[in-house]
DNA sequence: AACAAAGTACGAAACTCTTCGTTGACATCT
DNA sequence: AGATGTCAACGAAGAGTTTCGTACTTTGTT
């Protein structure tokens, strides 16, 4: 069993290749390098970490290797979300989503598709 | 302005002092040393640099120290599911509260318990 | 072949977090 | 007063994360 709970620059370099597909270090460097201010040795040098880990899988048969991430978004998205309700709201995933819409950030829009979403999982409970 | 985000260390003995109001650190330690195996100076240390961080007050008056959190649950709660969407769902609360949703560890009644909320909040709109 | 460009690998430094041992102060009991 | 117990303060160690400089390798160009 693997260890789920990418660190915070883990999760950036994942953001990209989810959001990019596989890529070359000097790829994810040109899209976190703006952002964050990142050197490319460090970008490289989380890629080898993170393979170690299991997090990202790598073809190594060009000379650029090319990574792509080996764990599903969903999945860390899952885990993250258990661990701060562990950690923050006593383990109740209810707490932590009325905590999340009751924030100054959940536009009117994030309720309504909340709603939706709510309405379709009931809908599939009934069915 | 103040760092919000306390620790993983840090969060259980905010829980501890929110859950059972001011507490001295043989207090606080008997609440943790069962559920975690951590030391007595342990919960020492981590107080005093949570009082440097400004997460906690203290009474020094008497002999035995008495802590108290002095950053509201809410507002803690906040923003770590702020810097949560932030990391790991591009700073979408409503991504984050769908994933919660989605999770097998949110039972029917979480969600029963979510659409009260919401209907709540709606209601709160249209008032 | 020599040189430059682009890559990977490695090691180490700087930080943060967590942990606890040790020390010295103070209090209590006999 | 002396012994015992309780407490705060401090320092330091170990682990994990993030960062990058340096060195070595491979490829391409002249």
């Amino acid at each position: 069993m693997q260890e789920k709970r990418p660190t915070e620059a883990e999760m950036a370099i994942l953001g990209v290749l989810w959001s990019h597909g596989a890529s070359t270090v000097r790829a994810v460097h040109a899209v976190l390098e703006p952002e964050r201010g990142i050197g490319y040795t460090t970008v490289l040098k989380l890629l080898q970490i993170m393979l170690d880990k299991g997090l990202v899988e790598r073809d190594a048969s060009k000379r650029s290797h090319v990574y792509a991430a080996s764990v599903e978004r969903a999945a860390i998205q899952h885990a993250l979300v258990d661990d701060l309700a562990d950690k923050a709201f006593g383990g109740s995933t209810a707490s932590l989503v009325m905590r999340a819409l009751s924030s100054e950030h959940a536009s009117p829009t994030d309720i309504a598709e909340v709603r939706a979403f709510l309405d379709q999982l009931e809908g599939a409970d009934e069915a």
